[in-house]
DNA sequence: TTAAACTTTCAGTATTTATTGAAAGTTTAT
DNA sequence: ATAAACTTTCAATAAATACTGAAAGTTTAA
């Protein structure tokens, strides 16, 4: 496989899998690019490279910033400012885990606890949705504290904890 | 806090939730409705309640049952289908995981697997990309391993081993 | 067999999200 | 001070996703 076959293919792909963390297609395929660049690109490189409008290539390249999952590098002697993707794969994970968590889990903790006080008013609904509530709750609770962990955690500490239990 | 108003409240948060597994706003607002529900619904009352069409509740009751987090459930002297959500939070959970591994992680699995094959062909920007498919190869092989064990377990052991070792 | 009850499907439409390209804004070199 | 280089913003548009309501299809009771 060619090395240009290649990136188009982890690019798309990367693109694909991006949904699933809350980022658009382009705002993924971006990050992708970067991660896999040797060195620095600019915003007219990402156009260029993605065929993408130099307004769209701005706001995702805005938006990963937002992630800290990219950092914007100033470069002597360049006018343009240029980005590197975080080249750490744990501490990118770390990173992605930290949005997700802020974006989806914490929300959730907070209707579930919200909810969790509603009256007793004698009626099965109202007790099913109690115990469902409670339910939810704590489990959200458990894997909020897991993605806690994980968060915090050192990469070779983790893994190897890992799997001396679970084999 | 009344009854009708938790409800709601949690249907809402649940239906921003499911965004972030792949399920649309409605699809995962009728789990929430099915899930917090004391006995299971027609199709009729989902659509009353959610104020949301019959197709559309057909169509995402569908997506629903494909995903395996609802049941048909077939009531002697009925006519119409019902419908009830998954009640074993554990359950749900691994459900989840599953059909998540099978969509999202799968697929980049394979792409990484594949552009691995990438030629050597001696450049700087080939060799920084062999590094990077690497490294998010060893970690997708990794939580594809922990989230088999996740799926498998059963769940006291589950959390009490976290539990244990990470405290 | 017929028709009522029920479910599914789908073409058209509505809504939401994403994108563009140029205007507006900012920074830097002369 | 001026203009070139560069970045950001935004109104309009395009594309994608979601939804509707009725037609089509299926099941059940009479």
């Amino acid at each position: 496989m060619k090395y240009s076959e290649a990136k188009s293919d982890l690019i798309q792909a990367w693109g694909n899998l991006g949904y699933s963390w809350g980022l658009n297609k382009v705002m993924a395929q971006i990050h992708a690019l970067l991660m896999v660049s040797a060195k620095p690109l600019s915003a007219e490189e990402i156009m260029e490279e993605l065929k993408i409008s130099r307004g769209n290539a701005n706001m995702n390249i805005r938006a990963l910033l937002e992630w800290n999952i990219i950092y914007r590098i100033s470069v002597p002697g360049e006018r343009k400012e240029f980005f590197r993707a975080e080249k750490d794969t744990w501490v990118l994970a770390r990173q992605v885990a930290k949005e997700r968590r802020k974006r989806e889990l914490e929300p959730i903790l907070k209707t579930l606890k919200n909810v969790s006080a509603v009256e007793n008013d004698g009626t099965e609904e109202t007790k099913e949705f109690k115990k469902v509530v409670k339910e939810l709750k704590g489990f959200a609770e458990k894997s909020d504290g897991l993605l806690d962990t994980f968060i915090k955690a050192e990469e070779n500490w983790f893994w190897s904890t890992i799997m001396k239990v679970f084999k």
